[in-house]
Parts: structure tokens; sequence; C-alpha cells
DNA sequence: GATGAATGAGCATTCATTCAT
DNA sequence: CATGAATGAATGCTCATTCAT
């Protein structure tokens, strides 16, 4: 093991702990002690990674956010028509909720923390960035008539509106359905409530 | 003014002060003095009303939410078919959160805040009443074939779902809409979705 | 019932629930509200009735201070020998602790409070008084040469610190003697402590 | 001066400042910015090294009874005789109030304070070693017939209740004897005393 | 006399962050 | 790179006391 790997080591350490603990009680409530315990370090080793608990946050944030919209991004992109492009959308969405519950959570919960608006910048060019790609493909299938001319605000919540919405729930054992179940009717809602635009 | 007017005028404006504190920074980044200072009341004024800090976001959180619940409720049994009913859920709710900004953000941002869970008592109370004379009228579209009979969770991922996703947008100052052509949109698509599930 | 009546009805029980109160939990855990909520009294009655809360504390303290030197006093002065003389201070300190747990405790955790100093006057006259009136007693059966001669703050220690000692541990629960086994030891023994001393 | 070297110091001097504190005006009396101030230490390196206010209290509760505990025990088994163990009980607990001003005036006043309940377990425990190892050295004397055996409560009274009787006058200065003066009654007395229950 | 809302100084404690070793 | 002692500003909360009704 390199001397970088042993440091990879422990920053992942630090940011697996880091997350766990947002994810189980949030942002604020997480104390950096809480952070050190978990990740086995000390103080003084997070703050020689990190620079702040919240760069953490930051870090985390930006690294799962990037982490849903390719994913998102990737199944839309094998995709043809408006139909299963939709329904891409929607399954890797839930999918990734169910592989991913505590960076889904910490995605869920922290869209309104401080630290989002800091490094809004770099999170602001992601999304520029993943909805300028996500608008060539959809150019295409309102050219063709597949799906309306809608504002992409709208589009998007329409397609993950009803996706964050029941993934909260779930997210919070609040449910008694499968994402499996959901995704069935959840993709051909989305679906018709497009369709019903054109 | 009677002394009970006084106390209620002194409650009220220890109520508005903090929610526009959380409306404005969030919950944990409101400072007691922050609200003190808002209220134009004493510290120990604060406290001889609500017990702490939390007590304040618990009531504040109870009225929003059961003002959201009637002001939907009410709506929807003005009504009589499912196109309509979900109609006026829609529109009554963009409408509720136009009126009331503040409400609607607290209600949005807190949603998973600790002070939720304490109350939780009240809140699903309040919740499953609702949810219980909702059902009720979902239960006679359901028979007449108006609208589907899916889980409720989903109905209401379906129904709410782009309705608050879009009016976190919309409340963070981040889209062109108004809410009279999102609500053009969001209606009828909500709609068609749940009749997608038929 | 005249108006006196009710006014000394409402003293008392502010006194009855601040003695418990402080005999429960002393005199700087105990807070106005409590004492408020066990006597059944409004804030501003406490007030209007004693001054603050080290007013309370002042007067019970100089009552029960009274009321043991003057239980003492009597039984001593009901006496004519040294040996009679002992065993009464010492029988009628346990009896009277036995039958005044509340103020007994009071006295003896308040010993080192803050307000024992500013009502040193009143106390220390209190202590002189009681103390001067001893002596003539003493003087007596030292002159007679039943007792000796010994520092008054010698003697005091002999005859009530063994009193004291014990009835700590019995108003703590501490012990499974009975008061009027422990008099039959404690009395022969301060006397027989004194005797030594001749 | 290694790292543990001044961490040894610093504990030590926030111990030292508290009981100056403590001893002074009491435990509720005292405010962390008290000790902060007297110790030279910042707020946050007295919440490192103790939890809480009430933790240091108890160390120091838990220490000074330790002390004075030794220091009666060692004297009493140098001694072979119901009388010169009576007598190095009370000469060395007056000898260790002199020695020990602060101390026995904190252990004397906080005998009833709430820290002392909390660590029950430990006092309880340290109470009971040293009564255990007290209880064997008189089952000896009380073999040969040198004491009494009278129950340990109240032999522990005779012995004790007038040394902490004199030494809390005397820690108040309110006394004109000395200590050595003092020995010279209270051993004797206190012998006198026990035998006399033979 | 009684009531209880109002006051605000004061307090213990927390916690992100720094930095010497 | 790691460690953990040190820092101190900031915070929620307490509570004796006042006073208008």
């Amino acid at each position: 093991m390199s001397r970088d790997d042993a440091t990879n080591r422990r920053r992942q350490a630090i940011l697996d702990a880091a997350l766990e603990c947002f994810s189980a009680v949030g942002y604020d409530q997480t104390t950096l002690a809480d952070i050190r315990a978990r990740a086995g370090a000390s103080t003084g080793s997070i703050y020689h990674h990190f620079g702040s608990k919240e760069q953490i946050a930051r870090s985390l944030y930006l690294d799962a956010l990037r982490a849903t919209q390719d994913n998102g991004m990737a199944a839309l992109l094998r995709t043809r028509t408006g139909r299963t492009g939709i329904y891409a959308l929607v399954h890797s969405y839930l999918d990734w909720v169910e592989a991913n519950p505590d960076r889904a959570r910490f995605l869920l919960w922290m869209r309104h923390a401080e630290f989002v608006s800091p490094g809004e910048a770099e999170i602001g060019d992601l999304n520029a960035d993943v909805q300028r790609r996500a608008q060539e493909w959809f150019a295409r299938r309102i050219a063709d008539g597949e799906l309306p001319d809608v504002d992409p605000a709208i589009r998007r919540a329409l397609v993950f509106g009803p996706c964050r919405h029941w993934a909260s729930r779930w997210l919070a054992g609040d449910t008694r359905l499968t994402v499996a179940q959901a995704k069935r009717s959840l993709a051909p809602a989305a679906h018709a409530a497009l369709l019903s635009l054109i």
C-alpha cells in the first residue's frame, strides 16, 4: 500500500463517517466530534484533509450530486424515444436511491443547507451542464413530437417531483411499497403527465 | 386591551418573528437573540410563553401544516369529480404557497428537522386525519371509475410531488414562471398522471 | 376566618412549601417556581409576603434555630444535676430531630449557606443569648464539681457533635438504629466524655 | 516537560483553582468564570479535562475523602491499643484539617451536595472499604475488652462527631483555641465516651 | 392582597477551529 | 501526516425579581 493509498483510505474513512452522520441527524446536528469518533481519526487529521466541516459536506454533496446526475444521464442517453427516456430517468433515479440511501437522504435533506450556496459555483456548473446535455436529448424528442415543449423547470417537476416525494417517504421507512413497485407506477405516470401537455 | 389580548399579541409577535427567521436562514441558524430582536421581546418573555426554541418551531410547524391541509381539504371537498378534485388540490396548494411563502418555505425545509419527530404524535394525528378524510373523497371517485385505485402514497407523490418540486424552485426565486402559469401545467398533468394508472 | 387569619395562612403555606423544598434539594437548588408550585401561591404573592427567596430561608432558619434552642434550654433548665442536664440536652435534641426532620435537615445543611451570614446579627444574638443562659446553668454545675470547666466550644462539640453526626446519618435514612436506641448510647457517652475532663 | 506533564499540570491547576473557589463561597456560588479566571485556563480547556462543573467537584470530593480516610487509617493501623487508636483517629483528623483547611471545608460543606449522590457508587465503595478495614482493627480491641461493641455508626459519631463539630467552628475562624489545644480535650474525651459504653 | 407576564443579567456548556509537539 | 490539548465566541436557557392590572 503506497503512501497515497493510505492517505486516500483515511480521506475516505472520514467522508464515509461524515455521510453516515449527516444522513442520520443532519448537517447542523452533526458535530466534528461525531465524525471524529466514527471515523477513528483525530481532529487534526480531519482538518488536515479537509479545511472545515463545511468542506466535508460540500465535498460529499458534490460527489453525490454528480453521482445521481451521471447515473441519470447515462440511462437517458441509452434511450431513443420519449417514453423510454422518461422511464429511464425515473427508473435510474429510484434505483440509485435504493442503492445509495445515505447519499440520497443527504441530497434530499441538504438541498437548503448553507453550504450549498457558497459552493453554488460548482453546483451551478454541474446542474447547468447536466441540464444542457439533457436539453439536447429532449430537443430531439420534442422536435419529433414525442414530448411537449414545456418549461424545463416544469418538466423536471413532473419527472422528478413524484420520484423525490416518494423516495423521501421510502427513505423514512414510511411506505409499504417496494422500489420496484413504485417504479411501475411512477414511470408511466410521469410519461403520461408529459404527454398530456403536448 | 385586556390582559389576554396583550398576551396573545405578544405570543403572536414571537411566532411571527421566529417564522421570518426560520424561513430566512433555517432553524439551526436562527438564534434566540435573532428572534428576540425581531420580536421586540425579552428572552424571559419568550421562555415564558414557549418553553424552548424547539417548542416555537413545533408550534409554527403544526400551525402551518394544519393551514395547508385545511386549505387543501376545503378545496377538495368543494368538488364532485376526479378532474376538478385534482385541479383543486394542485391549485389550492400553489395558491397557498404564493400567499404564504414563509410558512411554505418553513414547511418544505423543516420536513426533516429534529423537532418534527418529538411532535410526531400531533403531526401524525394531523396527517392521519386529513388522509382519512381525503380517502373518503377519493374512494367515491375510484368507485365511479374516475380515478385509479393506487396506493395513497403513490397518489400523493403524483399530485403533490410536482407541486412541491416546483414550489421549492419558485420559493428560491429560481424560475421565470408565475404561479398562475405553473398551475396551468401542473394541474392537468397531475390528473393525466393519475388517469394513466386506471 | 378574619383577614389576618387568611394572610397568616398564606404566609405559613409558603413557609411550609419552602421548607419542604429546601429540605429536599437544598437552598440553591430550590427555585422560586418550586416554592410557588408547592405553595399554590403566585410569584407576586410570595414577594408580597417575603421580600426575597433569601428572606424566606432566613425566616425559616431563625424559626428553626429558635425552636431547637428553646427546646434544649427548656429541657436543660428542668434539671438540677450535671448528669441529668447532659442527658436532657442529648435527649431533647434527638427528640426534636425526630419530630421535626425537615427543619433539622434544613438547619444541618444550611449551616454554611450565604443567607446565614447577612442575618448573622439576629442569629448571633440568638446564639449569644442561649449560650449565656446555658452558661449560667453550667457555671453552677462546674462550681459544684459536677462538670469540667472546659472551653464552651469544646463542651458543645462533646455534647452536640455526636448528636448531629448521628442525626445526619439518621436523616439520610442511613442507619439501622432508632432514635430511642441512639439516645441510650449518646447521652451517657456525652456525660462520660465531659467527666473525663474534670 | 512532556505533553503528559503539561496536561497533568493543567488538570491540577484547574482542580486547585476550583477547590479554592468552592471552599471560599461554596459549589453553587462558584461560577465557571471564577474557576477559569483563577486557573488561568480557558473554558474549553476546563471542559476538555472535566466534562462539567459537577465532575470537577466530584473529582475533588473523591480525592479529599480518600485523603482524610487514608490519613486516618494509616494513623489507626500504627496503633495497638484501644486508647492509642482513638487518640490517633482524633489527632490525625484534626491535624489533617489544620494542614488542609480548604479540602476540609469542602468536605464538611459539601456533604449534602447534589454531586455527592451521582458519585455515590465510588463514594460508597470508598466508605465501605475504609469502614471494613477499620472494623478489623476494632474487632480485635473489642475482643480484648478494650473497646465497647457498639453500633459502628454510634462509634463513628462519638469519635468524629466532636472533631467535626469543633473543626467546623475552627475553620470558620470562630474559636480561640488552637488545634493542639482541642486535640488535648477531644482525644481523651472520645476515648472516655467509648469506655463508658463497655 | 393577588396575579402572572415581563425583564435581563448571568450561567453552564458546546463546538468549530488552531497549533505545538 | 497525526495527535489532542487549548481556545473563546456564541448559544440556549434559568431564575430572582419587578410591576401593571
